[in-house]
This record gives structure tokens, sequence and C-alpha cells, in this order.
DNA sequence: GCCGTTTTCGGCCCGACTGTTTTCAGTCG
């Protein structure tokens, strides 16, 4: 229902007009994708008409069983053969031949015209769904969030039949916190919050196995809510433990084998207690993602079992097959080898023949792309060097803005030379534990042109390009830019490329494929910058750009030396993306990536 | 609205939880 709610948010008001009016006048073929949505929305506008629940279950298991089909929509419909499709009737393949045809639905026009948005936005607090909102709306009127407010406060919703004092108290709170419960939340703060419950849960005696489940645990670079998933022959005793931590805000639901919670951040967290036997299979459905499961259920069915939360039935006796004691013996019962958890996308992850090595921290040597207080940093050359050999590294890569970052205190040419002059000294004195490489962030300008001398460039060891102004170039115009800086002799790496700050803004517009591209072609370094708000380039892009042979490095952008440990961000995005240790040169030597610098090979 | 079929319509996934009601309806995942 979560999916079904943010697809009609997607779709809602001007978003449609706009998909609307694209296809309209494009004559381009609808898109699958879209016509999900639509299917979605359908499905949730039916629930606030007080439809038939079988009936609003048809159309979010139709846009189901369209999001799964994987052949391309167009050839389907040609061959005639999108009815055979499980869950797309006669009724569904009209109107999904009309929207792929039109891009125009006169069921849905109509069904959107005749509910106020208002409604829609209402499904956004918690426990209020179709049937609540209609009747909110059926008795007292309401149309909007604010008019529901209203009449919480007269006290009118907790005197009507089905409500009541708890339940308007609820809602108003719900209103009250909306913005906040919508919110994701970067990994990073969310596995902060989730660590020390899960080393709580760990600890409690009548705890067998306790594991963080959900999108923390497939390393999303943000977080909808957490899920615990514990397995206990006592859950008594670890809802109470679980609802008792002083972080939490609210309780939203205690019961026997389920709990819910809320952080004052308004990160929601979920507590489920399964006998042990169940663990492996409830520990990867709530692992999900929900793509990866489909693909699970749809294998397990092709070999004559139905997959669950609870277990793997035999379907034609209904009978529990053999248990899993783990999440690879239960891979291992669909015959497939154990997929980690980050790789559960549903991006074609069951088909991969070997499954790819991934890193782990303890494999990265040193990090690139720091700053210090010379621009602006917080710790100086020996502070963020003693803080990188704190953290085992071999050697450290320090490279501050460049000039034309004037806000950050950017270097001209001439602290440029004192700074590799500081760092030659560092590096030369007894104090240095580490090896310090000196390098540079140097602005692209916006015709791509670079923000410093060659000369100066050339004297460093190595030179991290970034853009820092002009964002809202075309994607044309930014995507030649970048290029051409890639193109520059002295570029050893291209800084966060799309400029993203997670949750807050949007990537500028470029065409990273063209971009991957000329930086295999001129052995060029794409970062993963790691901050924890950053994360670009993308883990999306990093398989296929990986194998196509693009070098990765993963650089914290640290500011203190603290932000030193940001590289643990970086390495959980490598392990999504599946990028190689050999593609990755923080994986290498002081003195490998002192020969990269050099001839970059 | 879909499915399967005893072909013309009845059943549809379901368990956990809350709140309101006192046996159940609605929400959520």
């Amino acid at each position: 229902m979560a999916q079904a709610k943010a697809a009609v948010w997607k779709t809602s008001n001007n978003a449609y007009a706009c998909i609307l009016a694209y296809y309209t006048y494009s004559r381009l073929y609808m898109n699958k994708n879209d016509i999900v949505d639509i299917l979605e929305d359908i499905a949730v506008l039916l629930e606030l008409k007080g439809e038939n629940p079988f009936k609003i279950r048809a159309y979010s298991g139709g846009a189901r069983a369209l999001e799964a089909m994987e052949e391309n929509l167009g050839e389907v419909i040609a061959e005639d053969r999108l009815g055979s499709l499980k869950g797309i009737g006669s009724a569904l393949v009209d109107k999904i031949q009309t929207l792929y045809a039109t891009g125009e639905l006169a069921y849905y026009t109509k069904l959107r015209d005749s509910i106020a948005p208002g409604l829609i936005e209402m499904l956004e607090i918690p426990g209020l769904g179709g049937k609540k909102v209609k009747k909110l709306h059926d008795a007292l009127g309401v149309e909007s969030v604010d008019a529901l407010q209203k009449v919480c406060e007269l006290g009118k919703v907790a005197a009507l039949k089905g409500f009541g004092a708890k339940s308007q108290e609820k809602i108003l709170i719900g209103i009250a916190n909306r913005a906040n419960y919508a919110k994701r939340h970067l990994w990073w703060k969310a596995h902060d919050i989730a660590r020390p419950i899960l080393e709580g849960l760990r600890a409690l005696p009548e705890v067998d196995r306790a594991e963080i489940a959900g999108s923390l645990r497939r390393l999303k670079e943000t977080v909808g809510d957490l899920d615990f998933i514990v397995a206990s022959a006592e859950p008594e005793k670890i809802m109470e433990w679980f609802t008792e931590q002083d972080t939490i805000q609210e309780v939203t639901a205690r019961g026997a084998t389920k709990s819910s919670i809320r952080f004052e951040s308004g990160l929601q967290a979920d507590l489920r207690v399964v006998p042990s036997e169940q663990f492996a299979f409830a520990l990867h459905h709530f692992t999900g993602s929900k793509e990866h499961n489909v693909a699970m259920r749809q294998r397990a069915l092709a070999q004559g079992f139905s997959l669950s939360e609870w277990g793997l039935k035999e379907v034609s006796t209904q009978e529990l097959v053999v248990g899993a004691s783990s999440e690879e013996e239960l891979f291992s019962l669909l015959g497939l080898p154990e997929i980690p958890p980050e790789l559960r996308e549903g991006m074609g992850e069951l088909e991969l023949n070997a499954m790819p090595e991934l890193i782990s921290s303890d494999q990265i040597r040193g990090v690139f792309h720091n700053h210090t207080t010379a621009s602006d940093g917080h710790a100086s050359i020996e502070e963020m060097a003693q803080a990188a050999a704190d953290l085992n590294f071999d050697y450290l890569g320090l490279a501050d803005h460049s000039k034309a970052s004037f806000q950050a205190n950017g270097l001209d040419e001439a602290r440029v030379f004192r700074q590799i002059d500081e760092i030659f000294r560092f590096n030369e004195s007894d104090q240095s534990s580490i090896h310090v490489f000196s390098g540079i962030e140097c602005d692209i300008l916006s015709d791509g042109s670079l923000d410093l001398e060659d000369s100066t460039l050339e004297a460093l060891d190595y030179a991290v390009m970034s853009v820092h102004s002009s964002f809202s170039q075309s994607q044309e115009e930014m995507t030649k830019r970048v290029i051409r800086a890639i193109e520059h002799p002295a570029t050893t790496m291209l800084g966060h490329p799309t400029g993203r700050i997670l949750l807050r803004r949007e990537p500028y517009q470029i065409d990273l494929e063209k971009v991957i591209d000329a930086a295999i072609a001129n052995r060029v370094i794409i970062e993963i910058n790691a901050n924890p708000s950053r994360l670009d380039m993308d883990w999306r892009l990093w398989r296929r750009a990986a194998e196509k042979g693009l070098m990765c490095a993963i650089n914290p952008d640290a500011h203190n030396t603290e932000g030193l440990s940001y590289f643990e961000a970086g390495v959980n995005i490598a392990r999504k993306g599946g990028v190689p240790k050999e593609q990755i040169l923080n994986c290498r030597d002081c003195a490998a990536v002192a020969k990269w610098f050099k001839d970059r090979s």
C-alpha cells in the first residue's frame, strides 16, 4: 500500500498533466512504468470510492504483474499475449492497450476528477486508509488535511462511529509530524540508530539470532524505516526491551510478536520475532527488495514451490518443504548461490553465473580527496595524517579546493606550491607514519577549462576535477564541460560526477554514459564520493561501468578527522555496485598508487 | 476485476496489531 500511495503522489495533479501532454503530443507509446503507476493510482482511487476490495486488489495485482513482466510491452501487445499474464484479464488488457497506444484513459481521468486531491493526501497520515478517509469525507465533508485538522480540534472525529478519542489524537499527531514521517533517512544516520539496538537485541539471553533487514541491510543510500528480525521462543521479553528504549519518541504498535516504534527524527523501526525455524525465510523476505522477492517467488513457482516469509511450500500439497537454517540454505533450495543482500535489487542477480567478489573495508589502504585547514577543512596536515594512520591506512591523499571555490578558501597557484612544500617536509619528517600524497580538488570552470595553470597541476601528485558552479547548464553543455576536463592530461579523477546532495539537491543534468566512456578512454578514475549525503557516482551505474573497465576511487571528501571514516559508506556503494578490487585504486599499496599517478597503469 | 471452472458465478493472501466494541473492522506490511 505504501507503494501505491507513493505512486498516486507521483502522478498527482500537475505531474499527471505533464505525462499526459508528453504522450499526447510526442506520438510516443506510453512506457510500462507509467502504465504501472496509473494502475496503482486507480487502485488507490477506487479505495477512496469504497469499491469492492477485490477489484482494488485486481488493479494493484495487475500493476505488479505488468511490472514484473520482462518482455517488451510493445511486442507482447502486438502479439496479443497480454491477457495470458496471470493477473491481467480482459478489462485490464483493454485499459493497458489504450494507455500504451494513446497515453490516455477516460476511465482513469473520470475517476481522478471525481475525487478531491486532498483525500489522497490524507492517506499519508498513519492509521488512515481508504475506508476511514471515505468515512471522514462522507460524514464530515472533509476534503483536505487542513479541514481534517479542524474537525479533529473540534472533537467531531471522536464522536464518529468507528473512531474515538484515541483515533482523533493519533490523526492530529500524524498531521503534525507528516513531513517528518514521509522523510527518508541517510543510510549513515539510520545505521547509527540501528547499530546499538541490534547489539542490544543480540545481548538478550532470550534471543537466538537477530538481524537488521530492509534497505539498511541492502546498503541503499537512503532508508525508509528499520526492520529488525529476531529468532526467539520468548517474544514477550524482547518486545518489552524493544519498546522501552530511551531513544524512542513513540511506540506506535506493541503486540506479542510485532512492535513498531518511532524515533525523534521520524525514523520508524519494526521488530518481528519469529520461531528459529522461520528466521531465514523472514530475514530474506523482509530484506527484500520487493523486486528481488518477486523474482525469487517466480523461480520457486517454476520449480513447484511457493516461497513466503513463513517458509517454502510444495504448491501441489501445500506442505512445508524441509526448512532452511540460513539464507544460504534457502537460496540453495532453489538452486542458487547465496546472493549478498546488497545485490538483491531485482536487477538480474538471480541470473548471474557467479557472484562477484565484493570488497571489504579492511582492503582499503588509503583515501584521496580530503581537505585541510588550507581551504575549508578543520584539521591540519598532521592531524589528518594521524587520523588516517589510526584507521590503519598506509597513505592519505590531500586535495584542497582551488581558487575558484572562493567560498571554500580555495588555493591559488602560490598557495598550492606552498602546500606541496609542506607535504614534502611532512613526509620527510619523523612524525609521518604514513605517506601523504599532494593533490588538489580543482574546479572545472563553466566552459570545461581548469581553474589552475597546467604547470601547477603538473607539480602535484594527482588532481581531482570537480564541478562547483553553474549547476543549471543544459545536459549537453554540462556533459561537454566535464568531458573536456576529463580529456585534460592533468586529470587523475573526476569528483562527485552529478553534484547531488541526497534528500536535498537533485543531480545536475549530465549524460553519465558519455562521461563514463570518456573517462575509460582517457584512463581517468571516477570517484565514489563517500560523503553519506553524496554517494556519487550512484551504485546503479557501477556494475556496467566497471565491466567496461572504469577505474574507481573511494573518497570520503573529509573536512575533518572524523570525516575520514565516511570511506565505509563508499565501500558500501562499491559493494552494491559490484566493483572488483582490481579496479579500486584504494585497494592498491602506496607504491602501486604512486605508479598509477605516474603512468595510469 | 481476475480466476477457474461443477460455464456462470463464488472466492479471492493473510497474520498481526489497534481501537472500538464486547466480536469485529480497518490498517499495515
